[in-house]
This record gives structure tokens, C-alpha cells and sequence, in this order.
DNA sequence: TCATTATATGGAAGGGCTTCCATGAAGAGG
DNA sequence: CCTCTTCATGGAAGCCCTTCCATATAATGA
């Protein structure tokens, strides 16, 4: 059997008392208590039980992360400096992925209540008011990601300000029948990023078409930033009579599947269509696709790092950063690229 | 405070020993006593604590998943397998991302002592005799992915047999200069697909020429599936005065590096260097790469199958699955492409 | 009717840790 | 030399469950 603390007790003559505060180096013992405690752990090759500690403690070590399918390029990155920040403070990883919107709700409760983690990174989804009161009134951990509520941290990134730079650049580059393809706008992000286009164009004086305004998965109950939905958006955008010159489109994914229609219908970007995703995920680069660059990895970073903070029990002031984006010019825009696009390792 | 066993045993006026045997229903209820019991349970919201759970049943409902740098294209698919499965276990994923090979240990104690998850999935990692002893000792449920031990449950991919096909496809076209960009042998899939390689060569009265066989990252400590080596190698094949005119690449990333430096060398794919890749992740199709496919999805699932029977404590005979592999012709081979290539969600 | 068996229930013990309180030794002060 | 602190240490109690054993009750059979 595994080695106990009363093992540990008993061989280096001590009291279990002794040896907790060795484990949790208290500062109330003896060097040469120590060390001999020390010795005796490493004999044994004891290790604490994990989930008794957490039994005693009221606290596990762990934080979970919910994302609606984790398997998308954007979260890459965004892992990236969430495992890296988290890490450094020895948490560990709970995965939560949420395909169906309905399950939500129980990894809420189970989340709240089972205490298996000791805060929650919500990515990509907004909460409802229902489940926010109670992580409020439970005053549990829990910080937004790419998403924003105004009585929780959050952490994202300034989607207007984007998806302005984004229509802008277009309107720069002599285009006036701009249109988007967004994602469903029960997304927050979509929806911002629709607000940005909006007053991008206002600010030029070109008027707002709604026809020219496409969502993706309309009528399906996923949030259309996938790839599919953006090359259905874009044939249907093809089929208008007076079809826009230039999109925006609310993702890069999303832009994926726009570029793929385009190719099949025999187009060229950017000569019949100009093309400006967001997000700046890996693959833009491949498709020389015009896009707005998000920090993720920072992103990433700072919300471990706020929520390590709240789990510590200190009382921060309410925490809503929003990083700035900016563009990064390649092809499908038809302004001149600056040649060099050769960062980011790219692993397998 | 949360409300515990005890706060409902009271309420409903039964024992404490009642109340577990309800929520872990046990058939020696009756339906009577079920139901009051029940009743309480929702009033009071009352959610069992987990790491108590876990620390009585000596189990933790939850499953290691340790790979090398998680933030891969290569291993979306696989965690999308490995994840549908495990949540049809009801289970949870406890991330562990190795990225400096040393600290692999430190998990593995910590993994095989800590008992803070019920077994654990091991990707693309070698392991060492030491802990493969230690873990077999244990009788810990591990099983291997991507990788192989002949002791350990394993599932993996035909990694020779698909390194033959891609270059056998490159035979067939004609080449007889054929150059391999491997990864650190050190890698067990890297080493089988040189053998698979090999095989093709001599199979088809072809000699090995070993200037011909460059290693990716040879001098680093990371494995070499990653863009920038192969990037590199293919540099430093460029430079060879007798070059290949085709070369097979051990993984598809690192073959998006070598592409690029193809195109910096102002060359064209196929007709200068031709090229076959290996995993077919999402990338490959926008690069037109033909490549190795891999049943990354079932293969997730089929590890955590297995898995879970071992945690059931079953004790099935010891599994080693290789998936066979299949070409996927696109354009960097040469070969006509078949047309349809238009599959897969691609989420954001 | 009584003895016997089956069944539902209560609750102590135990799982491995932390923490608090009590204890005793050693050091300080007069 | 004696009293008062200070501080390292031992170990009981408690964290919240499950499980086993004992008990009470009902059902069965003769």
C-alpha cells in the first residue's frame, strides 16, 4: 500500500503534525526535524493524497476551463498561455468542453457545488444571470475569457475596435459596397464585431445594407464560427444581384469556408472580392488572408493570472480588460503585404 | 454553508448511511424512502463533495491526459475522439502538458502517487522502463497513444506501413531521388517511419542514401515536429549538390516549413521537389499536401475505451492497435489529385 | 403462533490529510 | 534559583463521504 503520513510519523519518530508542517513547510520546525522528516519522505517516496489534502483544505489545486468545442484552432493559443500561466502557479487542469449549449447549466452545478476546482475560466460563452448570482453569492472564482459580463472579470479583446479596423481598412482600399458575414449574434463577440462594422461605415458615410449582412448557421443551433457556415454565407452573398465588393468576415474559420466558395464560383480575390477575417489564427497565414490579430496567448495569461488572484482570496477591483487588436495586412485585401510573415513555430 | 450528507439525512429523517445509498442508488431502498430522500436532495441543492467521494471510494472520476505540447494541429482530432468518449464515461479530464521532456517524470510521480486521477492516457510519449515498471506494479490504468510498449496498451497508427505508402507514392512517380526530413529518432513514430521508408526504397531495388536523411531539430531538445525545422531541414537540403527531387516528410507541419522554404528558394511544388507529408491535420488541405491519413478521432477513442476497462478492472488481454493509414493525394505529389476535398467542420 | 429468513435502515469506523490546542523544554529576566 | 515566555512538537478532532455491521421490522413457512 501507499505510504500515509502516519508511516512517515512513525519511521522518522515524529508526530503526524510534524510532518504535515514539513509538507506544507511551515516555518515552525526545527532544520534538523526537517530534514530528517525529509529524508524519511524521500525513503518512502510518500506523497501526500492528493484529495485528502483537498478534503482538509477546501481546496483542489485545480481550475477548470470551459470551452464550447475545444477543438477549434482559436483555442490553441489561447491554451497555450493559459497552461503556461497556470503552471507556474502548480493548478492543474480540469477540461470542460461544452459542445451542447444545453449542458452547460450542469457543468455549472456540478462546478458550484461538487467543489472539485477551485475557480473556472469561461471561454467563448456568456453566463446567464441565473448562474452569475450564484457564483457571486458563493464567491467562487470564475473570470471570463472572450466574453464579458460587467459584474465578473473578463478578459478580451476590443472586438469593435477590430472589426473597425477591419471595415475601415476595406473603405481605405476604395471599396463602398462592403458587406459582413457574422456569426450568430447571441455570440457577444459577433455581436460587438457587428457594432464595429456598423460605425466604421457610418464614420465613412457609407450607409448600412442590411441585406449585406449575412449570418452564419442561422437557423441552427451552433454559433456559426466554423468553416462550413462561412462558405454557405458566402455563396448565398454570391447569389445577390448587387453583390458587395468586399467583406468583413467575423472569423478566420469563417473566412476559410468564404474562400473556398469564392475559388469554387471561379472568383479572385481580392480583384472580385476582398476578403478581411479576424482572429489571426495560424492558418491566415496560409491563406494569405487579411486579418485582426488578437494577443491570445496573453489573453490566455492574464485571465489565469486574475483568477489566481481571486482563488487567493485577495479582493482585486473588478478586472475588464480589453487588449487591442490590430490588423495584419497579407493578400486577400488587395493592399500591398509587408513581406515578412515568418514567425510563430507551429507545432504539430 | 454548502449543506453536507448529514443536513439532508436530518431533513429527511433518515440515517446517513440512507441517504448515501440513495444517491449512489443502491437497489435496498424503498421507493418511498427514495423519493423523500430525493426531494430533500433538490431542496437543499444538495451536491455530494467530491474529493470526500474520492477519498471513500479511493477513486477520482477523473483521467490524466499527458501530451507533449498540447497546442498542436496534430492533436485536436485526437482530443476531440479522446473527449467524446471519456464524457460518455461521465469522467474528466485533467490536462497535463509536457513540454520539457525533464519534467515528464515529475508527472508521472506525481500521477502515480497523488491518486488524484484514476488512470492516465500517455500521447506520443516514450516511456521509461522505470516507471513502465513502477506503473505495472502499481497496477495503474495507463494506455499509450501514438506510441508503443509491448507491455502497456497501445494505439497507434501503422506508422511503417504509411511511410511506405507515401513513398512508394513517390516511386511511383517516377522519382528515384528520394529524400526523407525525419524527426528525432528519439520519437518512436519518427523511427518507424524511416523504417517504412527504407522498406519502400529497398522494396523497389532503391538505394538508402543516408545524405539524403536529414533529421529535424537534430541539436535541440525538442522532438522536430514542429514548422520551423522543417523549414529548416529543407534548407539544408536545398543546398545539397546532388538534391532529391522528392522527399517524404514525417509530419504535415513540418512539411508547411519546408514548403515555405521552397517557395523562398523561388522553387515549385511538385515539378522541382515533390512532396508527401504524414497526419492529413486540416492544414494539409489548404496546402494542397499530399499526405499520410491517420484516424486520429477513433483512435482517441478506442485509448479511452480501453481505458476505462482497465479502471472497471477488467483485465482484458493487452491491446496494441495500429490504425492502417491511407494516402490522401492532393498536389504536392504530382499525382492527378481526386477531386472532392471538401470535408471536415474546421471550428474556429 | 413462533421460528426463520429477507430486507431496509442507522450509524460507527475509516479514508488521509490539516489545524488547533495542549504540553513540555529551553531561554530570558530578575 | 525561580518565574515567565517562546516555540517546537504531539495528537485529537474534523473535513465529507462510503461501507460494513448491527438492529429492527416485515415476510415467510410450518
Amino acid at each position: 500500500m501507499k505510504p500515509t503520513i502516519y508511516d512517515v510519523a512513525k519511521k522518522a519518530g515524529v508526530g503526524i503534525g510534524t510532518v504535515s508542517r514539513v509538507i506544507n513547510n511551515s516555518s515552525q520546525i526545527t532544520p534538523e526535524t526537517k530534514s530528517r522528516v525529509l529524508k524519511v519522505i524521500r525513503d518512502l517516496r510518500y506523497q501526500p493524497h492528493a484529495m485528502a489534502r483537498g478534503l482538509a483544505q477546501n481546496k483542489s489545486l485545480m481550475v477548470a476551463i470551459i470551452l464550447p468545442s475545444f477543438t477549434g484552432y482559436f483555442y490553441l493559443e489561447l491554451l497555450r498561455g493559459i497552461q503556461q500561466e497556470i503552471s507556474e502557479h502548480s493548478y492543474d487542469i480540469v477540461l470542460y468542453n461544452v459542445d451542447n449549449p444545453e449542458r452547460i447549466d450542469i457543468f455549472m452545478n456540478r462546478i458550484l457545488r461538487e467543489r472539485r476546482v477551485d475557480g473556472m475560466l469561461l471561454v467563448s460563452m456568456s453566463i446567464s444571470e441565473k448562474y452569475k448570482d450564484r457564483f457571486l453569492r458563493a464567491n467562487f472564482p470564475i473570470v471570463l475569457v472572450d466574453s464579458f459580463h460587467k459584474e465578473l472579470d473578463s478578459v478580451s479583446v476590443e472586438n469593435e475596435q477590430g472589426a473597425y479596423l477591419a471595415t475601415k481598412h476595406l473603405i481605405d482600399q476604395g471599396h463602398n459596397k462592403i458587406g459582413m458575414i457574422d456569426a450568430q449574434l447571441k455570440s457577444t463577440p459577433a455581436k460587438i464585431r457587428l457594432q464595429g462594422y456598423k460605425k466604421a461605415l457610418k464614420d465613412h458615410h457609407l450607409p448600412f445594407n442590411k441585406n449585406y449582412l449575412l449570418i452564419s448557421d442561422a437557423d441552427t443551433d451552433k454559433d456559426g464560427f466554423n468553416r462550413q457556415a462561412g462558405y454557405e454565407a458566402m455563396k448565398q452573398m454570391l447569389a445577390m444581384p448587387d453583390r458587395p465588393t468586399a467583406v468583413f468576415i467575423s472569423s478566420d474559420v469563417q473566412a476559410a469556408g468564404a474562400i473556398r466558395a469564392l475559388q469554387e464560383a471561379g472568383l479572385t480575390i481580392p480583384r472580385d472580392m476582398a476578403i478581411v477575417g479576424f482572429d489571426d489564427i495560424e492558418l491566415a497565414q496560409y491563406l494569405g488572408l487579411t486579418t485582426i490579430h488578437q494577443p491570445l496567448y496573453e489573453m490566455g495569461r492574464l485571465a489565469v493570472h486574475r483568477l489566481m488572484e481571486r482563488i487567493k482570496g485577495k479582493l482585486p477591483e473588478h478586472l475588464d480588460k480589453h487588449f487591442s487588436t490590430h490588423l495584419v495586412i497579407r493578400d486577400s485585401c488587395g493592399a500591398k503585404a509587408s513581406s515578412n510573415s515568418n514567425t510563430s513555430a507551429g507545432n504539430r
